[in-house]
DNA sequence: GGTAAAAAGTGGGTTAAAGTGGGTCAATGT
DNA sequence: ACATTGACCCACTTTAACCCACTTTTTACC
């Protein structure tokens, strides 16, 4: 379970250095490899284990090649993923599609989400988490689930 | 299971770089066989390797012939397949008509979709992306087993 | 708490490989 | 016979994988 969020920089050549106290455990349940893709709700990339990200491709590529919305989101999930290993020094490399999709510049925030991770660009990082607390509940509805849950 | 975005030029011969990164897996499924066709709902081409390929064409072949749904995806598809081979450095030559059908000019997007790619001209992909972007799921009736997918 | 040592983060140079373009020749069909 | 097209080959350009070095931060120990 990955959680807690980082600041990161980008450098020049698109590279972000995977905070060290997520390696030993990356390099633990997939030797290193992971997929990045992104996300259509919101302009971030995700970042998966390949083990845990195969799961979710298997069920995607299962969805029937004629229904429009199973066809979006094979070519938006499937099209934009991309494999991605780290470098000797615990970098990966953002390949430049994915950074264009998230607006990316040298500020980039990771942030640990269970069996995945998120990267935002920082300032589309702050504005969306000021947005959530603006909203604080208030109208939204509630799956049953949530309602029950305990903190 | 092919994956990522590639931006890929197209030549004035009509040829395209495979990227480097499909070559090994292509070279093992499929003795880098391929077969090209058209993509019946939007104007890009697929692309699969060739045991991945029969297996659909016999699918097809088996649909009623009376039906006229069936007939038209039996014209379409495998009447516009075509044998594609990479040459030694790694390209494949795209017939004329299908790069007719799939309006390309020189700049192409291949797509990895699982067991097959798509090739998009460029332009053609970027609006069907923001489409698709934009659409954010509301309204299109979505495939049971994609409301209860967990990413 | 201060200092030393280690580890993490950052930047950049080098080199091999991938991508790209084009020339020539053979095959094919008109 | 000629024209067109694709297969093969070669050369140039660009990119990214790899490696090394420096800076900063954290950890450990005095």
């Amino acid at each position: 379970m990955f959680r807690g969020v980082n600041k990161i920089n980008l450098d020049a050549k698109g590279r972000m250095a995977l905070p060290a106290r997520y390696r030993d455990q990356i390099a633990d349940c997939c030797e290193n490899q992971l997929v990045a893709t992104i996300d259509t709700e919101t302009r971030c990339l995700l970042l998966y284990p390949l083990p845990e990200w195969e799961a979710i491709e298997k069920k995607i590529d299962a969805l029937p090649s004629f229904n429009p919305a199973a066809r979006r989101i094979q070519r938006l999930l499937i099209g934009h993923a991309t494999d991605i290993e780290l470098d000797s020094s615990g970098r990966l490399l953002l390949p430049q599609p994915l950074r264009e999709y998230a607006q990316m510049d040298k500020k980039l925030v990771l942030l640990g989400q269970g069996r995945k991770f998120e990267i935002w660009g920082e300032e589309q990082w702050n504005s969306a988490r000021d947005l959530y607390l603006a909203e604080n509940d208030e109208a939204v509805a509630l799956p049953e689930d949530l309602l029950t849950l305990s903190l």
